[in-house]
DNA sequence: GGTTGTCTGTTGCAATTGCAACATTTCTGC
DNA sequence: GCAGAAATGTTGCAATTGCAACAGACAACC
């Protein structure tokens, strides 16, 4: 996680010499999407929260994704392919790195030594989109509740928390990373605690196996 | 998807000028992982499919994920976060092109321009991966099968195969894909079926909305 | 041509989950 | 410090889904 940061640093000071590359501010409830031409748009959050939205036909709303600090967006990763109304609304008040990644390739040929470096930067930065997105939907295609927990909870220990550990989101949150219902998560956190699965008060849990 | 087609080939014309490169040859039932060291090691299925496996504690076998022509998988995209034991099992003969992320680093800088052309290629590529695994995880978070047929349906239905088209898939693949009970997808197709919303005959759907 | 294996298709039943509705606690802004 | 909003926690009930267990169609292989 530190590397994705010294990455992120590193192509703040190299963009401006690649030529198109701005930061935006954005508040809360602001739709980010909109603000620049939807051509192979890349966007880094800088800070804040950004939550990718979809309304369905039925016009309820479901958060597909949350961006936080450091994460990648955009166009260029999202193309719309379906009739699914996808936008980009800010939770709270974020700062945006926003770019066209087309515009690398035209413009800034002058400079090779730099976009050696660039395209290197965005490429790991890439990768480490992907690992998200990878354990994501591993943990997506967990069949229950609970054998989603324990592998998030898995993921949590073996990320140097150890066997007692704070969850980092709201449960609001997780049962959306999760894609199930609130109180079906809190049920089976409860389950879990009967059966001498975890010891859990509040979002603190220690794993007792 | 022509575009990502180039890129392979492009790829494979350029990884030799950069030294560390090898293309594999694997029979249906190998394990794809081990022949190479783990440090982040990226592959391209040039032909064939192979699997990403994971077995769960109690020793059940469950596919995570199924790599195509074309596709990118490897370790550097599925760093071991978890105690999920990972495999990758040829499904059928494949060849698969292989080198070691870090090696491109490392050896050549001597040609500059070159790598600059590779690091684009690679990024283009892995970016196209991160499209694939955004549509999944997007199918993945709708909440009931049928909210999953149709949304696949409008995929299909917008790339270019109009109102009526054959799905590219054995429902056996789908239902692993969809991460739903094979039957109870059947079922559900049935019900789309006798609701109107679909005509279907075998793998052949007209969409009736 | 027959055998074996995989894929399709169907159904009953049990289990997990989503939904709705509510009370309580914590957080946030003024 | 208070008011309103957001998050936590709980429960009953209905619905969707997974599971198991089939039978038949199709394909691959010797």
């Amino acid at each position: 996680m530190k590397e994705k940061i010294e990455l992120i640093n590193h192509l703040k000071s190299l963009l401006p010499k690649c030529g198109r590359m701005q930061v935006k501010t954005f508040q809360k409830g602001d739709n980010v999407m909109t603000y620049l031409a939807k051509r192979n748009q890349i966007c880094v959050v800088l800070n804040g929260v950004v939550d990718l939205v979809r309304y369905d036909a039925s016009g309820s709303k479901a958060i597909v994704e949350r961006y936080r600090e450091n994460d990648l967006f955009g166009e260029a990763f999202h193309p719309v392919v379906t009739n699914n109304e996808l936008f980009v609304v800010a939770k709270e008040k974020s700062e945006i790195l926003q770019f066209i990644y087309d515009d690398l390739e035209e413009k800034c040929n002058k400079n090779c030594k730099t976009h050696t470096v660039l395209y290197n930067d965005l490429l790991k930065l890439t990768i480490l989109k992907t690992i998200d997105q990878n354990i994501r939907i591993e943990l997506l295609t967990k069949t229950t509740i609970r054998e989603k927990l324990l592998f998030y909870f898995s993921y949590l220990s073996i990320n140097n928390y150890g066997k007692e550990f704070t969850i980092p989101f709201s449960f609001t949150d997780l049962s959306d990373y999760f894609n199930v219902d609130r109180s079906a998560l809190m049920r089976e956190l409860k389950h879990l605690s009967s059966e001498g699965f975890i010891e859990r008060n509040g979002k603190y849990i220690k794993l007792l196996y």
